[in-house]
DNA sequence: TCAATGGTTCCATATTTATGAACTATTGAA
DNA sequence: TTCAATAGTTCATAAATATGGAACCATTGA
């Protein structure tokens, strides 16, 4: 049985955030997901179809620990959202200001 | 001759700064050198001070090839300065966005 | 010319990251 | 039940990156 440890909102460090959008496939998969109004299973926010799952899964477990998502199991699938409102509370603006800044990547190749 | 390379303002990309930020030691380089009025030495900026010169010296080039900070040789010593107005230009409000979240190193073991 | 200072570069080691293979959990069909 | 398909996780290993000691370089001052 696979748990998912999400950390609490207080937390939720600087380093942890940064270090975790500092890779450019993160970095986009976040950007993807804020763009989406509901969740999205790993497959979904990935915006590069060709990664490994293991790669894929990875990323996700990262983005997990550093409180920027947060995964849930639904049926087969694992439904994963962006802790906007923990973030919000923690380091206001920073992900809108640092989201502002990249691409969408739905927007050039969805 | 040790000569630096600076990108210049365009060539400095998201992921760069964010990877660059996203090392504790790196942030509390780059925090302790903007609460500064001028320029200062990599070992004034250290803040961390049994770190090995071979490390520290490392920390400088990637901030330095991420277009964080400018490096410029006067004497013996190497001037290190961040370029805000260029981070400014290129992403405004970021550099401060993230900075206003991390405590300054000066303030509590200056 | 020599010693001291402030870094850089090189190299070996340690840590981190990426990926394929094997595995787990759930769903749906027979 | 059982079987196949789907969606991810975990494990083991290969590749990339960070660390720090030793040697080195450039500048200053005696």
């Amino acid at each position: 049985m696979v748990q998912f440890v999400h950390p609490s909102r207080d937390d939720i460090t600087l380093e942890g955030v940064l270090a975790a959008l500092s890779d450019p496939m993160r970095l986009r998969i976040v950007k993807s997901m804020v763009g989406q109004p509901g969740c999205m299973s790993c497959t979904e926010a990935a915006p590069c179809p060709d990664m490994a799952k293991s790669t894929l899964s990875n990323h996700f477990r990262i983005l997990r620990e550093a409180g920027l998502i947060r995964t849930e199991k639904k049926g087969v699938e694992h439904r994963n959202v962006v802790r906007q409102d923990d973030m919000e509370a923690r380091f206001p603006g920073l992900l809108k200001t640092i989201l502002g800044f990249c691409d969408d990547p739905r927007r050039s190749n969805g």
